[in-house]
RNA sequence: GGGCGGUUAGCUCAGUUGGUUAGAGCACUUGCCUUACAAGCAAGGGGUGACUGGUUCGAGUCCAGUACCGCCCACCA
C-alpha cells in the first residue's frame, strides 16, 4: 500500500486542491463503512438530531444546505466525542404545497387531477415525491450529511401514518379533536380549508365604502362602512353599540337591505366601536369571524353567498354565478345608481392570502376537525417556562410563547388528496361516524357494512408534529425510541417555530410525557446580495448543488457559470456566517473564502505529507528536551484551540469555531511552524525526528478539529497522512483510526499549555515584522542580508530572546543578529521601537534621513498624544481609586513603557540630525 | 396597533462579564512566480462606532429617546 512514498507520493498531490475528484469517494466510502449508522447501546450516550424533513416539493435550497451543515457538525462532533449519534433524516409530503405542484405540472400537459381522478392523481403525486425525495437525499448526501440513511422516513410511511391515526383517535377519544361548523379560512384557487397559521396578511391599498340602508317604514337610514361590499349581499343584521346615544332609538327597529330587499334587526352589540366609521356596522355571519360570533350572540341567519369556488352563490340573487371582485364592482355600480352609496375612502388595510397560492382566501363557513389547542398549549408553555425547552438565541422563546398564548383552535382538516385520511367512516345507514386506526368492517352502531371514509385528509403540520417520535417507531416500544427520545437538539428556522416547533412540543408532551428536545437552535435565514428572500419570482436563489459542484445557474435575468467550490467550501464559508441567528447576506462570491481557506490546509498538509514521506519518525516516545521552543509553543496553541473549539461547537457558536480553526491553521500553523520547522527538517539526522512527529501530531489534530466542517478535505487528508505517519503521537506512538469520522475528538491537553512560549513567540514575532516592515519601507531586495541589531529594554527580555536568536535570524532574512541590553544604535541605520525592544538595521546609503527623521517625529508625536491621555488618566484620583487595582497597575506599566519608548525615539530623531 | 432584529473600514460582517492602540474576509496600495500554496507570501493605507442624552474613574459594549432599514404578530367593519 506504501509503496507510494518519495517522489511518486508527491506527483498525488494536486497544487490545487480538486472537490470533485475527493468528496464523492469519501461519500461512498463512509456509506460503505456504516459510518453514519448509529443503533441503541446503553454503553454510550445517546445524541440525536431529527432532521427537519425538507419538502418533496422540490429540491433543496441554500436555506436547507445552511441548515443542515450545521446539524452536520454537531452529529459530527458529537460522534468523535464518543456519543451514540444519531441523525434521523427524512421528508415531508407537504400536502398543499406538493398537491399544488403537481397540479402545475399536469396543466402543462393540459390536464386537471378530476380527469385522472383521486387514485389516479395520488398515484402521480408519489411519483413526484419518489422523484423529488431520492433528488433531496442525494443533495443532502453530496453535501455530506451523516444522516443514517437507513432509517430515512417519509410523512405517508405505513408507520407514521399509523402514528397519525393514533394520535387522532386518541385525541379524539379524549375530546380533545372534534367536527363542527364554523367559520374557517378558504383557499378558492386550492378549495380547502386552511388553518390560520396558513394565512399571510398582506397591507394592500383598499376601499372602505359607505352604504347607506333604510329604514323600514321610516325616511331615515343607517349608514355603514365595509371593505367588503359583495358581503353585503348576506347581511344579517346591522349593529351598534348598546351605549351610543345616537342610535340608541333604532334599537331594534328594521332596515331593508338593499339590492335584496331584505328585512333585518338592527341589534346592539358591545363589539361595534362607535368611534369606527358611522358607528354601524353590517353584520355578515356566513363571511366574517367577528359577525359569525355576533350572529350566534344574536341567533342570526347565517348566509353564505360566496361559494367555495370564489363565485356568488344563489343565495346572492341576481349576482349569482359572478366571480367575487366582478360582483364587488357591478354590486358598487347598482348602489351609486340606487343613490345609496355615500362615499368612498381609500384605504391601507391587510388581506388574508393563502401561504401557498398566495389567492385571498375566504372566511367560509363548513364543517371541520379541528384539535382543541388550550390543554395541549398549557404543558407546552409550562415546558419552556420550566426550562426543559430552551431556545438559541434565546429570544425565540417569547414568539413561541406568545403564539402558545393566544393559539385559537386548530383546523386539521382539508379538502384536498394527498394527504392522510381521516380515519372516521361514515354509515351510510344510520349516519354514524366510526373513529378507528385500522378501517372498521362495520359501523360502531347500527353494524352496517354500507361505510365511507371521510374524504378529507389532514393537516400536513398534524403528522409533522409528531416526527421526533413517529420515525422512532412510536406507537411501537421500540428500542431507539427508549434511548434516542426526548431528542438532544432541533435545528431549524424561525418561520416553522409556530407550524412546526411548538406543535412538537404540544405532541411529544401530550403523547411521549416528554419534550421532543432539550434546545431549540434557530439559524439564521440566507437572504441575496441585496438583502431579500432568495425565492423563484426574484431569480435571486443560489443552488447549493451549483455551489458545490458546479454547473450553470440563472440569476437576476443572466445566465452564470460556476466551476464550483466543492461541498467542504461552501459548509465552512456557511458556518463562519453563521453569527447567533443572524440573518445571512450571500453571494455566490462569498463562497472563494472557503474554497481558499481549504486549498490553504491542502497545501499546508502537501508539505507535511511530502516532508514525512520516507521519513523514520521513530517509535519512542518523544522525550520533553527534543522538543524546540516552536515545537511547545505550537502544542500549547492546539492545545488551546482545541478546547476552544470544543466549547464553541457545544454552545452553538459556528462562526467562532470556524474562526477559530481559522486562525490556527492559516496564521499559527502555516505562517509561521511550518516555516519555523523548515531548517530543522532541511537538517535531517536526528534534528528531523522531534519535528516531525510534531507536525503530524499536529497535523492530526488539526484534522480533527476540522473535521465536523469540513468533513471530506479533512478524511482526505487523513487517509493520506496514515501512509507517511501509520502511527502518531508523542507518547508511544499508536495506529491512528482508519477513518477520521469515527476517530476520537481532541482532549484539550492543559500540560501543553505554555504562557511563556507564547509570550516569546509574541515577541520574536514582532522582531521578525519590525524587519520585514524596514525591508519593505525601504524596498530593500528580500534576500539582502542584513546586519540586525536587537538593543533589549532590560535582562529578561533579552535573556527570552536569546535562545530564539536563529530562528529570528533566519525568518528575517538578516545576515547576523546581536541582542543586548541598551546596545548603542550603529550609525546609518533605521530603527524600530517596540514594546520592550529596538530593533536596528544598517542602512547606509539606503536611508532617506529627513524622511525617517520626519517619520519619527509623527511617530513620537503619536506617543506623547497618548501619554498625555494616560498621564491625566493616573493623575485621576477618581480612576486610580475606583478602578481595580489590576487595571491601573498595567496603566502604570504602559506609562513607563511609553516613557521609554519615546525616550528611543528622541535618541533616534537626535542621532538622524547629526 | 404590538413585538423583534439591525445601523462598526469602500463592501459583507465579528467583537465574550464595560478596561491597553476597535478586528476579519473581500476590495485597495507596494514589493515578491522565496522548492506547500499567486485560490499564495511579505508589508501597508483605511473607521466622528446611525444620532441625542444619561449612568460610570472609564461606553462600540449598560440605560432612555430619535431616525432609517428589515422581519414577525394583530378579528384596522
Amino acid at each position: 500500500m506504501s509503496e507510494t512514498k518519495g517522489e511518486s507520493f508527491a506527483d498525488r498531490l494536486p497544487k490545487h486542491y480538486v472537490p470533485a475528484d475527493v468528496e464523492p469517494r469519501w461519500l461512498e466510502t463512509w456509506l460503505a463503512s456504516g459510518s453514519f449508522r448509529s443503533a441503541p447501546d446503553r454503553a454510550k450516550k445517546p445524541y440525536c438530531i431529527v432532521i427537519p424533513p425538507p419538502n418533496v416539493t422540490g429540491i433543496l435550497h441554500m436555506g436547507h444546505a445552511l441548515n443542515c451543515t450545521l446539524q452536520d457538525i454537531l452529529v459530527r462532533h458529537a460522534r468523535m466525542r464518543g456519543y451514540e449519534a444519531l441523525w434521523m433524516p427524512g421528508t415531508d409530503h407537504a400536502g398543499i404545497a406538493t398537491q399544488n405542484v403537481v397540479e402545475r405540472s399536469l396543466a402543462e400537459e393540459g390536464l386537471h387531477r378530476d380527469a385522472l381522478g383521486r387514485d389516479g392523481f395520488i398515484d402521480r403525486v408519489w411519483g413526484w415525491r419518489g422523484k423529488y425525495g431520492s433528488a433531496i437525499v442525494n443533495q443532502l448526501k453530496r453535501l455530506g450529511c451523516s444522516c443514517d440513511w437507513r432509517r430515512e422516513r417519509f410523512t405517508m410511511d405505513d408507520g407514521l401514518s399509523r402514528a397519525v391515526r393514533e394520535v387522532f383517535v386518541g385525541l379524539y377519544k379524549e375530546g380533545l379533536v372534534y367536527r363542527g361548523r364554523r367559520l374557517i379560512n378558504w383557499c378558492v384557487r386550492c378549495r380547502t380549508a386552511l388553518s390560520d397559521d396558513e394565512i399571510e396578511h398582506v397591507e394592500k391599498q383598499s376601499r372602505l365604502w359607505h352604504i347607506r340602508y333604510p329604514l323600514k317604514d321610516s325616511r331615515k337610514s343607517l349608514t355603514i362602512a365595509t371593505t367588503r361590499p359583495e358581503t353585503m349581499l348576506g347581511d344579517a343584521a346591522v349593529a351598534v353599540h348598546p351605549d351610543d346615544e345616537r342610535y340608541r332609538e333604532f334599537v331594534g327597529a328594521t332596515v331593508v337591505l338593499p339590492v335584496m330587499n331584505r328585512e333585518m334587526p338592527v341589534i346592539a352589540d358591545a363589539m361595534v366601536d362607535p368611534a369606527f366609521g358611522s358607528g354601524v356596522v353590517k353584520i355578515t355571519p356566513a363571511h366574517d369571524p367577528n359577525d359569525f360570533e355576533a350572529g350566534l350572540r344574536h341567533d342570526l341567519e347565517q348566509i353564505t353567498v360566496i361559494g367555495p369556488d370564489g363565485a356568488m352563490t344563489g343565495a346572492a340573487g341576481k349576482y349569482a354565478g359572478l366571480d367575487r371582485f366582478r360582483a364587488r364592482e357591478k354590486l358598487v355600480e347598482e348602489l351609486e345608481e340606487l343613490g345609496l352609496l355615500v362615499k368612498v375612502e381609500e384605504r391601507r388595510n391587510s388581506v388574508g392570502q393563502c401561504y401557498r397560492c398566495d389567492q385571498i382566501v375566504e372566511p367560509f363557513l363548513s364543517e371541520q376537525w379541528f384539535v382543541s389547542m388550550r390543554p395541549l398549549a398549557d404543558k407546552a408553555i409550562q415546558a419552556s417556562r420550566d426550562g426543559k425547552v430552551s431556545f438559541v438565541p434565546a429570544r425565540w422563546e417569547r414568539v413561541y410563547l406568545s403564539w402558545l398564548e393566544n393559539v385559537r383552535d386548530w383546523c386539521i382538516s382539508r379538502q384536498i388528496w394527498w394527504g392522510h385520511r381521516i380515519p372516521v367512516w361514515h354509515c351510510g345507514a344510520c349516519g354514524e361516524m366510526t373513529v378507528e386506526v385500522e378501517a372498521p368492517a362495520a359501523c360502531s352502531k347500527c353494524g352496517s357494512g354500507r361505510l365511507a371514509q371521510d374524504p378529507d385528509v389532514l393537516d400536513t403540520w398534524f403528522s409533522s408534529a409528531l416526527w421526533p417520535f413517529s420515525t422512532l417507531g412510536w406507537p411501537d416500544e421500540t428500542p431507539e425510541l427508549g434511548y434516542y427520545y426526548p431528542t438532544t437538539v432541533l435545528v431549524t428556522a424561525r418561520d416553522i417555530i409556530y407550524f412546526w416547533v411548538a406543535r412538537m412540543v404540544m405532541m411529544g408532551l401530550h403523547f411521549m410525557k416528554e419534550v421532543p428536545f432539550g434546545e431549540v437552535y434557530i439559524n439564521g435565514t440566507i437572504l441575496d446580495e441585496n438583502g431579500a428572500r432568495m425565492s423563484k419570482s426574484r431569480e435571486n436563489g443560489i443552488d447549493p448543488l451549483v455551489m458545490i459542484q458546479g454547473g450553470r445557474q440563472r440569476r437576476f435575468g443572466k445566465e452564470f457559470s460556476y466551476e464550483g467550490y466543492g461541498a467542504d467550501a461552501v459548509r465552512y464559508t456557511l458556518c463562519t456566517l453563521t453569527t447567533d441567528g443572524q440573518d445571512i447576506k450571500l453571494a455566490p462570491t462569498r463562497f472563494e473564502m472557503g474554497r481558499n481557506f481549504i486549498n490553504k490546509m491542502w497545501n499546508a498538509s502537501r508539505f507535511v505529507l511530502m516532508r514525512l514521506a520516507g521519513v523514520d519518525q521513530g517509535t519512542e516516545p518523544v522525550a520533553p528536551e527534543a522538543l524546540d521552543f516552536s515545537d511547545r509553543w505550537i502544542l500549547s496553541r492546539l492545545a488551546r484551540v482545541a478546547g476552544d473549539a470544543d466549547r464553541q461547537i457545544a454552545g452553538y457558536r459556528f462562526h467562532e469555531y470556524a474562526k477559530t480553526l481559522y486562525e490556527f491553521a492559516w496564521g499559527d500553523f502555516c505562517d509561521w511552524y511550518l516555516e519555523l520547522v523548515k531548517p530543522r527538517l532541511s537538517a535531517g539526522g536526528n534534528a528531523a525526528g522531534a519535528p516531525a512527529r510534531v507536525l503530524s501530531w499536529t497535523l492530526d489534530n488539526l484534522l480533527r478539529l476540522l473535521h465536523p466542517v469540513t468533513p471530506f478535505f479533512s478524511e482526505e487528508v487523513w487517509s493520506l497522512l496514515a501512509e507517511v505517519a501509520p502511527a502518531r503521537g508523542l507518547g508511544v506512538p499508536e495506529a491512528a483510526a482508519p477513518l477520521l469520522i469515527r476517530a476520537a475528538w481532541p482532549e484539550p491537553d492543559e500540560s501543553r499549555i505554555d504562557a511563556r512560549a507564547e509570550a516569546d513567540m509574541e515577541q520574536a514575532m514582532n522582531v521578525i515584522r519590525a524587519v520585514r516592515n524596514v525591508r519593505a519601507k525601504f524596498n530593500l531586495p528580500p534576500k539582502a542580508p542584513l546586519a540586525v541589531t536587537v538593543s533589549a529594554a532590560d535582562d529578561a527580555i533579552r535573556d527570552a530572546l536569546l535562545p530564539l536568536a536563529d530562528m529570528v535570524r533566519a525568518q528575517a532574512g538578516a545576515g547576523s543578529l546581536d541582542i543586548g541590553v541598551g546596545v548603542r544604535k550603529p550609525p546609518q541605520s533605521a530603527a524600530e521601537v517596540m514594546t520592550g525592544l529596538q530593533v536596528y538595521l544598517p542602512l547606509a546609503g539606503l536611508m532617506n534621513v529627513e524622511v525617517e527623521r520626519k517619520r519619527i517625529g509623527k511617530e513620537l508625536g503619536k506617543k506623547r498624544d497618548a501619554l498625555a491621555r494616560l498621564n491625566e488618566k493616573l493623575c485621576n484620583y477618581e480612576f486610580t481609586s475606583k478602578a481595580p487595582p489590576e487595571v491601573v497597575k498595567r496603566e502604570e506599566d504602559r506609562k513607563v513603557e511609553l516613557a521609554r519608548q519615546m525616550g528611543e525615539l528622541e535618541a533616534l530623531r537626535d542621532s538622524l540630525a547629526n
